[in-house]
DNA sequence: TATTTGATACGAAACATATCGTAATATGAG
DNA sequence: CTCATATTACGATATGTTTCGTATCAAATA
């Protein structure tokens, strides 16, 4: 089992890929500009890169290609999650939640949602 | 506002200053070569490292050196989880959350202390 | 005191990541 | 068809991380 574990950057770009399940190596060096100071051929160079780790897959029928995530959110989440606990959180995924409750202000609508998640899980 | 972002290798170390809140380069190295295959020196180099940017300090009064954590596992807990729920949980800690309590086991006791913790939050 | 042992310091090498300049190439406008 | 433009390909550079060999030095010991 091969562990791709992508970069800081690849993961900026992996989150517009996945929020528009494809895009153009313009369209995400479009995006990015906005919060990232970089150049055009840079960005290429990394959706090239990512291709070939395949972390993206991509369609080159035409000149433009169009590039689309392998990686799936969910799994990426795991990943980094597991090495964050482990390394964070001394295993302990409990901790985390509590952390990340205690730290971020979070709505009472999502309080009880998690709420009811919890309580799905006390059920089994 | 200086940000230290540890990197990988510097965070296996930490994990053990943090838990004995402080130890030579030998003691960490002792633990560490029990899941890691690294030469004495290379340890010895990445504390050093860690100590120029400040990650550690140490009390070089004898010979053996001793070191300390400088960033408190709190703060970089913080730091690694804002970077989490911003490029892969779209800004939401609550995503972050039910993915954590979805996908690991988690004791009937653990799901009750959140739930006491949630509780305490809807009340503000 | 001379030797051994265990520690730090230093520098180099091997990788990996990020950035960008330049060249080659296809496409569409005139 | 020719030219301008947008795109990909390629290669080089800069920077950061990880690894380790060798040198140096101090303390214990024989």
């Amino acid at each position: 089992m091969k562990q791709i574990k992508p970069t800081e950057s690849e993961l900026e770009i992996l989150r517009i890929l996945w929020e528009r399940t494809e895009a153009t190596v313009r369209d995400v060096h479009e995006i990015l500009s906005k919060t990232k100071d970089a150049g055009y051929t840079t960005t290429l160079k990394l959706m090239q890169i990512m291709h070939e780790k395949g972390i993206v897959k991509r369609d080159q029928t035409n000149k433009t290609h169009i590039y689309s995530p392998l990686l799936s959110r969910e799994k990426t989440q795991k990943q980094f999650m597991g090495k964050m606990i482990d390394t964070l959180f001394q295993g302990s995924s409990t901790q985390l939640v509590m952390q990340a409750l205690g730290n971020h202000k979070t709505s009472k609508e999502e309080l009880e949602e998690i709420q009811k998640l919890i309580d799905n899980l006390k059920r089994q």
